[in-house]
RNA sequence: GGGAGUUUAGCUCAGCUGGUUCAGAGCAUCUGCCUUACAAGCAGAGGGUCGGCGGUUCGAACCCGUCAACUCCCACCA
């Protein structure tokens, strides 16, 4: 490849090429043989979503992994795929369909929606891969898996199945969490607790069938002994459900109300009042109404109390029949109602501003409604115990553990059943199927649930109908380790028993129950064997502000354009750079432009190692040569450092690691140090090894900027592999006492460079410096810059000190040369060349002149400026010879 | 109410096992520079009682105690 260089780093013409070009040689595609397996599975973006700038995070970081594995002589395989996602699919494809067909849900049927939903998917589920392709992301794309690809339905149903016959499933009414915008049953993990500012009520229910002991009237608040009770509420409109009044059987104030009954207002009903240690005497007014329909703590008592439940709210969240009164209206709509007839009828004592957490629906962020519901649940307890196993042995490892390990086992332990019915379409359907009777069995088809109803009773075919409710989501997605490899439905297969357990879940913290947990059970429970080695969260991604990024909220910034503007290899950078190990990342564009400048610093690097290509000195047979000695020290140094990063998932801290060793280490030293003087030859064996360096270093970024390393790569020179595959050298021993040499000799330089600057000395300036140094250490810088001194020192050091270094400082660069090293006529000669360089540059500078930028740039002035400094370089010259003619 | 984490430059964060990378990086600010790979760059500068206080130690950003602030997770107080 020797076309011209453009003049910086151009991602939009190398990512599509070389994605296509690994793809083609099959890089990505892995199939089982003698090598050890490194997998890694996808945690399935949703179907119907786009990347945010968490999945991009998630996915980096997986990369990373996954192409540090293939060059380290793992067999890589990263099984990508996507989630039906039920809840949050369905809403949105209910969503469509009424805003661009006008269809509401209601009206179609079940196989008509579904059908609706899976155009849905076709369209728009292409849109997550075509992104993770975009990032360079080196999934395996024979390995696609969606969990409702056929075989996946399967294997849910067949674990359902195999559940329920263990006793690990059942049906029951329960209170569950309902969400009345999706009309669904909710876990308790799809709800999130917000804090609101709501109002509490207080409300005087009528006391009937006790008096006072001396028969006084004392319908007041300040003194509760009386006619009335009161109650605090914050939720009035579900008054018509309430079935008792509770106080705590100590409570003084209440002592006269046993036996009594209470008149439950706008109702009329009479209710018992109840005794129980679980009111709180100091919190409102010690009197608490009981609502077993609507409340879980109501609930719990109305069981223990035996007291009816009355469900006064439809499906939707509207007041039902039940209720007697604001029948049909909303339940918030209901509050102002029941608020205001209360106060008409006297009733409402009083109200107070009050704090408190309301559960929303995670996907519809509607308010949750405590609810009572036959639903399906899995025991947890069993399977818990083995998730929590897994990890306190150490089989399973959480990265960072100090941070995950305690809320990971806390959940564990006091994880309660798992509510997995849905009253949905989109997911898969219960394999339930009921008679007439409304008994049940449990099969995967209807002739099945035939047969199984005939061995219980053999009263010959009946009618039967299936479940209408789908499963939950994470129902599916705990087994996606198991089932992309077809594990649940064809046990035992090669795949999974290569490939299985995975080597580690990257994912984010959100998700620790919802999915990590119950993976971890599933695994256990279908494979007797964790699904991953190590599991890494990342932290979560927020914006600059420090909030959540989120679709709802708009602040997150769109992948494509991300990486339209900056270049994929600077997403990754930009992402990876600021990413602290579980801990959130604030992402600000600013890093990815860090990246696209570091794509940039790299490619000039190459077109200066590309001018040297064609200019190259023969062989001197010096092989010795501290700058490269030098820097394969370093290079073994940080090869190590990053390969133990690795081990710990200390990727940004890598990155960092490798980033400043290429632009430090190799770009300003490095290069500075091999590189020849003006139009000057360099040493065939030192362009070559730096070339040979060039290469290690693009291999050692190459999982994290994969485009841009490829195309270095191949540019540096002719390849026969590609950087994508080509395997990790392991790396040498650093030897320590060159890599102090260099240290320094860095120093030295630093401290010429701060004698040239706090002088004044203008770049180009000759002048003469006396740098005190040990012996050992001049004998290094000797060996690094003979070859310079020789190609262009100026002067020689008439210093009788001996251990003096003197030094013509220009620019960036340095020119050293130690006392003695030359005899005149190679000083006078070597001056003569230095000449030669100080009327190149001038020569230069008139080039410049003629520089489109320049001129562009350049008033008037500024070009009388330049020719200024041309005249005034001229008289330092003849001053120089002068001077020297002098000797 | 329970648990966890965080606090280092204006901002975002490194700093692993207490000591020769210990006070750092990037960004931002300021100064000088179109220079022969790179102005998407180079050379510099300013900016810090490493949250406060106490302790352990020859030695503390790091270990211990304590206080403060912030963040997150979990939990049924109407």
């Amino acid at each position: 490849m020797n076309t011209e260089l453009s003049k910086n780093f151009t991602p939009e013409t190398v990512e599509g090429k070389w994605y296509q070009h690994w793809m083609d040689k099959g890089y990505f595609t892995s199939t089982p043989d003698e090598r050890p397996a490194y997998t890694i599975v996808i945690p399935p973006p949703n179907v119907t979503g786009v990347l945010h700038m968490g999945h991009t995070l998630n996915e980096t970081v997986q990369d990373v992994l996954i192409r540090k594995a293939r060059m380290s002589g793992f067999n890589a395989c990263w099984v990508p795929g996507s989630d039906h996602a039920s809840i949050a699919t369905e809403a949105k494809v209910v969503q469509m369909l009424e805003k661009e067909k006008g269809i509401s849900k209601n009206n179609l049927s079940r196989e008509d929606f579904l059908k609706h939903a899976f155009e849905w998917k076709e369209k728009y589920g292409g849109i997550i891969y075509h992104q993770i392709k975009k990032l360079g992301c080196s999934v395996d794309w024979n390995r696609v898996t969606f969990t409702m690809d056929d075989h996946y339905y399967k294997a849910v149903i067949k674990v359902f199945i195999d559940l329920y016959n263990k006793g690990l499933i059942y049906r029951g009414a329960r209170m569950i969490n309902w969400d009345p915008a999706a009309q669904t049953a909710l876990s308790d993990e799809e709800v999130e607790y917000k804090d609101i500012q709501g109002k509490l009520y207080y409300v005087k229910y009528e006391v009937r069938g006790q008096k006072t002991e001396d028969g006084k009237d004392t319908s007041d608040f300040e003194n509760p002994a009386s006619d009335f009770v009161v109650i605090a509420t914050q939720r009035p409109e579900t008054i018509m459900g309430d079935t008792a009044v509770c106080v705590h059987p100590a409570d003084p104030r209440y002592q006269h109300l046993k036996g009594a009954k209470v008149i439950v207002p706008l109702v009329n009903r009479e209710v018992p009042i109840i005794f129980d240690e679980y009111v709180d005497p100091e919190f409102g007014t010690g009197a608490l109404k009981i609502t077993p329909a609507h409340d879980i703590n109501d609930y719990n008592l109305g069981l223990k109390h035996n007291l009816q439940a009355i469900d006064t709210l439809n499906a939707d969240g509207t007041l039902s029949a039940a209720a007697e009164v604001f029948v049909g209206m909303d339940r918030f709509e209901a509050r102002k109602a029941a608020v205001q007839k209360l106060k008409e009828d006297g009733l409402l004592l009083k109200e107070e501003e009050y704090s408190t957490r309301l559960g929303f629906s995670q996907r519809t962020n509607a308010v949750v409604e405590p609810r009572i519901s036959t639903q399906w649940f899995v025991k947890m307890r069993e399977l818990a115990d083995k998730a929590l196993t897994a990890v306190t042995s150490g089989d399973v490892k959480i990265h960072p553990e100090e941070r995950f390990l305690a809320t990971y086992k806390y959940w564990l332990e006091n994880v309660k059943d798992w509510c997995i019915s849905r009253q949905l379409w989109w997911g898969q359907r219960i394999p339930a199927w009921y008679d007439a009777d409304g008994r049940f069995v449990v099969a995967e088809t209807e002739e099945e649930a035939q047969k199984l109803f005939n061995q219980q009773s053999a009263t010959g075919n009946r009618q039967l109908r299936q479940d209408e409710d789908v499963l939950d989501t994470w129902f599916s997605s705990w087994l996606w380790p198991i089932e992309v490899f077809n594990g649940v439905t064809e046990p035992n297969n090669p795949e999974i028993n290569y490939y299985y357990p995975t080597s580690v879940l990257v994912t984010g913290q959100d998700i620790i129950f919802f999915w990590v947990a119950r993976m971890i059970m599933a695994g256990e429970e279908y494979m007797d064997q964790k699904p991953f080695d190590h599991v890494y969260f990342t932290g979560m991604v927020r914006d600059k502000q420090g909030r959540k990024m989120s679709k709802s909220l708009g602040n997150s910034p769109d992948l494509l354009e991300l990486i339209d503007r900056f270049g994929a290899d600077a997403v990754r950078f930009g992402i990876l750079i600021s990413a602290p190990a579980g801990n959130d990342l604030l992402f600000d564009d600013s890093s990815c432009e860090q990246g696209r400048f570091f794509n940039n610093k790299i490619w000039n690097a190459l077109k200066l190692v590309k001018m040297w290509e064609g200019r190259q000195a023969a062989q001197s047979g010096q092989t010795a040569n501290f700058a490269t000695e030098w820097f394969e020290a370093r290079l073994n140094q940080a090869k190590a450092d990053v390969e133990a990063m690795y081990k710990d998932f200390r990727l940004s801290e890598a990155l960092k690691t490798i980033y400043s060793l290429i632009w430090d280490d190799f770009c300003s030293w490095y290069l500075e140090w091999v590189k020849p003087g003006f139009e000057q030859p360099i040493e065939a064996g030192v362009y070559q090894k730096t070339v040979f360096f060039f290469e290690e270093l693009m291999q050692m970024l190459h999982p994290f900027m994969p485009f841009l390393t490829e195309e270095v790569y191949h540019q540096l020179k002719e390849q026969q592999d590609d950087l994508c595959v080509k395997q990790f050298s392991a790396a040498g021993a650093a030897n320590e006492a060159l890599l102090k040499q260099g240290e320094t000799l860095k120093q030295v330089i630093t401290s010429i460079r701060d004698v040239r600057v706090k002088n004044s000395i203008k770049p180009k300036d000759s002048i003469k410096l006396h740098v005190q140094a040990q012996q050992a250490e001049i004998s290094a810088i000797e060996n690094i810059l003979k070859k310079q001194v020789n190609a262009k020192a100026v002067f020689y050091v008439n210093d009788a000190v001996p251990n003096t270094i003197a030094a013509v400082v220009g620019s960036s660069k340095f020119y050293i040369e130690t006392e003695g090293q030359l005899d005149t006529t190679a000083q006078k000669e070597s001056l003569q060349k230095e000449l030669e360089y100080q009327h190149g540059f001038l020569i230069s500078v008139e080039k410049k002149l003629g520089n489109e930028r320049f001129v562009q740039n350049a008033k008037p002035e500024v070009v009388e400026a330049e020719r200024k400094k041309k005249a005034d370089a001229e008289q330092k010259i003849k001053a120089l010879e002068e001077s020297l003619s002098n000797l």
